[in-house]
DNA sequence: CCTAGTGTTTGACGAGCATCAAACTGTTGC
DNA sequence: GCAACAGTTTGATGCTCGTCAAACACTAGG
């Protein structure tokens, strides 16, 4: 057991600004973003992620999609996947950006 | 001779993070932000944005998109319409975000 | 007036997207 | 092995979007 593989993600320069914002144009990812802003690990359960309303299939495209886009990771561990920000990654391509994604995103929906 | 008219906008306080990201998640439009970031007012000519390849309904749609969004202004004066960024009121509601955003921008398609 | 100029609106078309359901892949544990 | 589990993939459906073209509305200038 070397160590855990991951699903195919673009690298770090190759992050395009218009795709992350068309990937956060969306309510359903950005209910996930804001899950994945604590920084931890979250299953792809739907119910994990207040999205109970939503069919499984269609919460695995949405990460899909967060994830082509170079926003998360996802990290494959037996019969789980584990997905997070990438923070650090996102943070150097666009220094500030997903602080001030963060920051207004709860005050938008109050 | 009062005043020049606005197009319909929506209030500072009704603007929305997810609808504004889906406004700038189209390559037109963010070229279209990138040409209002200077904070001057633009006609609507698509050649005058670095948009000869597209009808002048086309860059229409496109400005009406940002405009709904909250993210300009078009001033109506005479035949022509004035567009113009909505900094003061993106900074008020979303901090940072938009000079984040302008940061990204360049240095994505660089 | 009449014409030219600026921009919007409408209609049409093709592409893409969000969603669900069902089938499928791979894994864990009995 | 086998059944339950976690998640993906495929197909189908309806909706939205980007684009163009043509018609329209309004203004400015002769």
């Amino acid at each position: 057991m070397p160590e855990d593989e991951r699903l195919p993600q673009p690298a770090t320069a190759d992050i395009d600004l218009v795709t992350v914002l068309h990937a956060l144009g969306d309510p359903v990812r950005m209910t996930l973003l804001l899950s994945y802003a604590d920084g931890a690990e979250h299953s792809c359960a739907p119910r994990d992620l207040g999205l109970e309303h939503l069919h499984k299939s269609t919460v695995s495209h949405h990460m899909r999609v967060l994830r082509e886009a170079g926003v998360t990771t996802t990290r494959v561990a037996g019969r789980n996947r584990f997905v997070s920000l990438r923070r650090t990654d996102l943070d150097a391509r666009f220094p500030g950006l997903l602080d001030a994604l963060l920051a207004a995103a709860p005050a938008a929906s109050a």
